[in-house]
DNA sequence: GATAGAGGTTCCAGCTGGGGGAAGGTCAAG
DNA sequence: CTTGACCTTCCCCCAGCTGGAACCTCTATC
């Protein structure tokens, strides 16, 4: 298989794949032409990178993933603790996200949303240096 | 103001700040050795510009949302569009992390968590490719 | 056999939003 | 007069790609 194969299959863009390759994350062999040429191991790998990148696993996240999926001799218990780690991140980022919201929701609301110059979401954004609270 | 003061005062690096002034968000005077001085207005700005990008604004929406600041004829209603774009992002973002977080959570409970090498959650992200469902 | 077009290859640059660190200038205190 | 804290510019680096230029290769068609 071509990259543009592979590209299609595993839904990744042949520029993501060639980046991959270049940090070591997958090693395609190479045709008598230069093509680099893929197998189903490839293909299956490509994959597996698609979807834990989906699931906002880092490239580095999926190097140790990756190494955990090719160890036969490998315990569970580590992917699952690289996995609740990832959750916990992913809470965190949920909690932030929330927090911005119903401050952002709250100043939604207030703000009238007419042809005149007055705002509160501005004058929030600006408001006095010294007071630091939130 | 030197640059230290107001990185005090404001909660940003040095760092950042010569970065906004680089991209043109704020335009500080230069004193005669060619230190960066900074105005109150300047503190309030970088203030602003600290509050705006906690509620995860891109740089570009600053920018807008510093000329609507400055713009005395503004209507806020235009401050209100861009809120609420900014608020359906963050709901947007909300949400693809929470099913991520539902898929991690499903994957990592069927996980013996053990020192067998039986996971299901390698076994997830490296299922057949010819199945795309999710 | 020539040529066009769709692929492939490499490399270099850039994006966002800064951070790290070098090399040098300036200022106040001791 | 020196020390140390601060300031300056400069350029490179991070993740995780993406775009583009310049070139190569294969297949199809005339």
């Amino acid at each position: 298989m071509k990259i543009g194969d592979v590209a299609l299959q595993s839904g990744l863009p042949p520029k993501t794949i060639r980046f991959y390759e270049d940090i070591g994350l997958i090693r395609p062999r190479r045709s008598d032409n230069g093509y680099r040429s893929f197998c189903e191991q490839d293909l299956h790998k490509l994959a597996f990178l698609g979807r834990a990148r989906a699931l906002e696993f880092t490239i580095e996240d999926c190097r140790t993933l990756m190494a955990l999926y090719e160890d036969d001799h490998r315990e569970s218990a580590q992917v699952k603790a690289v996995s609740e780690e990832q959750l916990r991140q992913i809470d965190e980022k949920i909690a932030q996200l929330q927090f911005m919201r119903a401050t952002l929701d709250t100043l939604i609301h207030a703000c009238a949303g007419d042809h005149r110059p007055d705002c509160p979401i501005l004058q929030d954004l600006v408001r006095d240096i010294s007071d630091p609270a939130m």
